[in-house]
DNA sequence: CAGCAAGGTGAT
DNA sequence: ATCACCTTGCTG
């Protein structure tokens, strides 16, 4: 703790901020939570393994001093140092061979030596001029790497300014300073420690950083999509289809949502819910699988938006449209909703602190009060929380956090409690406190990152010092990582449910399920250019443009959809408000309010260098199209016949057997039929990667986790 | 069936 | 930004 203080990272120019000096490559690790690179004599306890370099985490994100398990010293580290040295040494590699090889070494992934290597080198180059597009043009400015989990100091919209203008002149001048164009990006790890330098200058440019975005700094969500995007190009493995997550808009709503008189004069606030359009149990643990989506046959992927917490309810991924914990108490805890009500939260995407609900007088109808009067206890939700079913999907509204969707709700994957306590509160009574770390398949939409989550240590957590009642998972966990297939799954069944799906639904399921039999023999190249496919038009992008909330259009195709609409609405004629509002215009993909962005268009330059480049590259190299084979394709559709006898298409089936009655065949099967899938699969079947539980899982009793 | 609950709205 | 005034669904 104490050299904590002595740790610093190496800085923009790739100088070490301990020692001064510039270490060559070799001698920096580069953070995998910040990207942040470090310079590895300087480190107090740099990792001991070569494993451990593989996932190493900075004194400041892991929380120094390093979790004890991975400090086992085996003197492995001057292994390393000498098997960069030998890399070094070698006269018959170039300093680009060199560079790779180093590389290789500190990720992890040692490859053979030979021939084979070789071609593979070839291929990277080339492949790599796709990133190449993108290095320096938006390269965090601290360490000079694709910015994790980017933060961009952005000039002020002009509709924005014109706003202020009008409220005061006083503003004029301080706008002045902020209105500078910067644009340049940061890591948010790496803004942060800036910002906590007390620094509130632009580091590359010396533009005045506004105080919002100090204070508050939110993730471009653009740049995180075009560098995940790039990443999968290069990659040249197709990792699953680009997820294209289509908003459900209101007019699809049912009857049922505006029922009473007062619903349909003042809006949602007081409608009914509407109709719930999966069919999960509201019980149910776990992610929302395509078999449970009838409507659109994908279930809930990570990344998905709704416009509030209503229609969230609707797509079945948390249920309670105004508590934040869904669950019962004795039984456990479906679902929570993060929205920066309690203070005592504390969000870091992967892992953050819940606090339990309760300890606050509501009554009379009081929605707003944010005091509180007396100590939470493990009863109730907060019991609920505390249950064994520590699997909880998270919905995600918050406030404070820089993980926060812009607007909206956002379904951010599964993740697991592994540690709840009490402890006093900001405001001084007890507060219910819980420790939840992500274990999804797909990355987080804050990350580009190609895969999701691998298991990683818990964070430490400082106030656990001061925490009573501790608990913790005492056997081990049902959601867990499988090592042999790299991902997670069940390992025991979840909770069998209470309430059934109905019959009815059954039904509408088999009549929903038409299959998608698609041919998937189009070449790689097609593939990937399906990856920078228009959401309208579906086509290869031409002039693309990327809205605020990351979605993807053809220039025209966006324009062409918001035709003949003007941002400002006259007014409200049938409504009660005699204001004249400013017309929402929705992204055709999602419920974020983009009229301003539509105001100042702008082409993506970067997205659009991938896509010429990825062009470029398919017409130089006519790779021969790597086709699916009959076998596969007859393989997962009889698969899906015999499981469900409908006709299903194998991506629903993987490890689904709704009717049949055996008990573990399902997940044993999955994984061989699903990886290999994975690989040859593309974008054209949107919505693949449902690896979570079937309902037959659910179905099964469970004994053992209960306690 | 009472009593919560991390909501939503237009008005100030 | 904050407020008052509502709503609904769910748990116990």
């Amino acid at each position: 703790m104490a050299h904590h203080v002595f740790q610093l990272p190496c800085d923009g120019d790739g100088a070490c901020m301990r020692c001064k000096v510039t270490p060559p490559t070799e001698e920096t690790l580069t953070c995998s939570t910040c990207a942040t690179p470090w310079h590895v004599a300087c480190l107090a306890s740099p990792p001991e393994t070569l494993a451990s370099t593989l996932q190493w985490h900075c004194p400041d994100c892991s929380g120094d001093p390093l979790p004890s398990a991975s400090v086992a010293i085996d003197g492995s580290s001057s292994e390393l140092f000498a098997a960069i040295k030998a890399i070094e040494a070698d006269e018959s590699l170039t300093e680009k061979e060199k560079a790779r090889k180093r590389q290789e070494l500190l990720s992890g992934r040692v490859e053979e030596d030979g021939e084979k290597e070789k071609e593979k080198g070839k291929e990277k180059e080339k492949e790599s001029s796709v990133l190449d597009v993108l290095d320096g043009s938006i390269n965090c400015s601290f360490c000079m790497q694709l910015p994790d989990r980017p933060v961009t100091i952005q000039p002020l919209e002009q509709g924005v300014i014109g706003f202020i203008f009008k409220a005061g002149k006083g503003f004029s001048l301080l706008l002045m300073d902020y209105a500078t164009p910067c644009g340049h990006n940061f890591c948010l790890k790496c803004f942060q420690k800036w910002i906590g330098q007390g620094k509130r200058t632009c580091a590359k440019c010396r533009s005045t950083i506004p105080p919002k975005m100090a204070s508050q700094p939110r993730i471009n969500s653009t740049l995180v999509s075009v560098i995940r995007m790039a990443k999968l190009s290069k990659s040249n493995v197709a990792a699953g289809p680009l997820k294209v997550y289509h908003f459900i808009h209101n007019q699809d709503r049912p009857d049922k949502a505006f029922t009473t008189e007062r619903a349909q004069k003042a809006g949602k606030a007081n409608a009914a819910s509407g109709k719930i359009f999966v069919t999960v149990p509201p019980d149910h643990f776990g992610p929302i699988t395509a078999e449970n989506d009838p409507a659109r046959n994908q279930g809930v992927l990570v990344g998905e938006c709704w416009e509030d917490r209503l229609e969230c309810r609707q797509w079945g991924a948390h249920l309670p449209h105004v508590a934040g914990i869904a669950g019962q108490s004795n039984y456990g805890s479906q679902s929570v909703a993060l929205s920066g009500g309690y203070e005592d939260d504390e969000d870091h995407g992967e892992w953050f602190l819940y606090t339990g609900s309760g300890g606050r007088d509501l009554s009379g109808n009081k929605r707003t009060s944010k005091e509180q009067s007396f100590d939470q206890k493990f009863e109730k939700m907060n019991e609920a929380l505390r249950g064994i079913w520590s699997l909880t999907n998270r919905s995600h509204k918050e406030k404070r956090s820089s993980y926060a969707p812009e607007k909206g709700v956002r379904y951010d994957g599964v993740y697991r409690i592994e540690k709840c306590w009490r402890k006093v509160g900001m405001q001084g009574f007890k507060v219910c406190r819980y420790l939840f770390v992500r274990c999804d398949n797909e990355p987080a939409p804050w990350t580009s990152d190609e895969h999701g989550d691998g298991p990683r240590p818990l964070p430490a957590i400082p106030e656990l010092k001061k925490a009573t009642d501790v608990f913790e998972r005492k056997e081990s966990p049902s959601w867990d990582f499988d090592e042999e297939d790299s991902r997670w799954k069940w390992k025991k069944p979840p909770p069998p449910s209470k309430k059934p799906v109905n019959a009815a639904d059954l039904e509408e399921r088999k009549r929903a399920r038409k299959a998608i039999r698609k041919a998937h023999n189009t070449s790689i190249r097609e593939r990937l250019l399906k990856e920078f496919s228009c959401q309208i038009c579906r086509q290869v992008m031409n002039l693309p443009v990327t809205t605020p909330c990351a979605h993807n259009f053809c220039k025209s195709c966006f324009e062409g959809a918001f035709a003949g609409k003007t941002a400002v609405r006259e007014r409200n004629k049938g409504g009660r408000t005699l204001r004249s509002q400013k017309n929402v215009l929705n992204c055709p993909s999602c419920p974020t309010d983009i009229s301003e962005f539509l105001q100042n268009l702008q082409v993506n330059r970067e997205l659009m260098d991938v896509i010429e480049s990825l062009k470029q590259k398919s017409e130089e190299n006519q790779e021969p199209a790597e086709e699916l084979s009959e076998e596969q394709i007859n393989g997962s559709v009889e698969n899906a016949d015999l499981d469900s006898g409908d006709g299903e298409t194998g991506k629903k089936n993987e490890n689904a057997d709704p009717e049949g009655d055996s008990q573990n065949p399902p997940l044993d099967c999955e994984t061989e039929r699903s990886s290999k899938r994975r690989k040859v699969d593309t974008a054209q079947v949107t919505n693949d990667e449902n690896d979570s539980p079937s309902s037959i899982l659910q179905m099964q009793s469970s004994e053992g986790d209960i306690e």
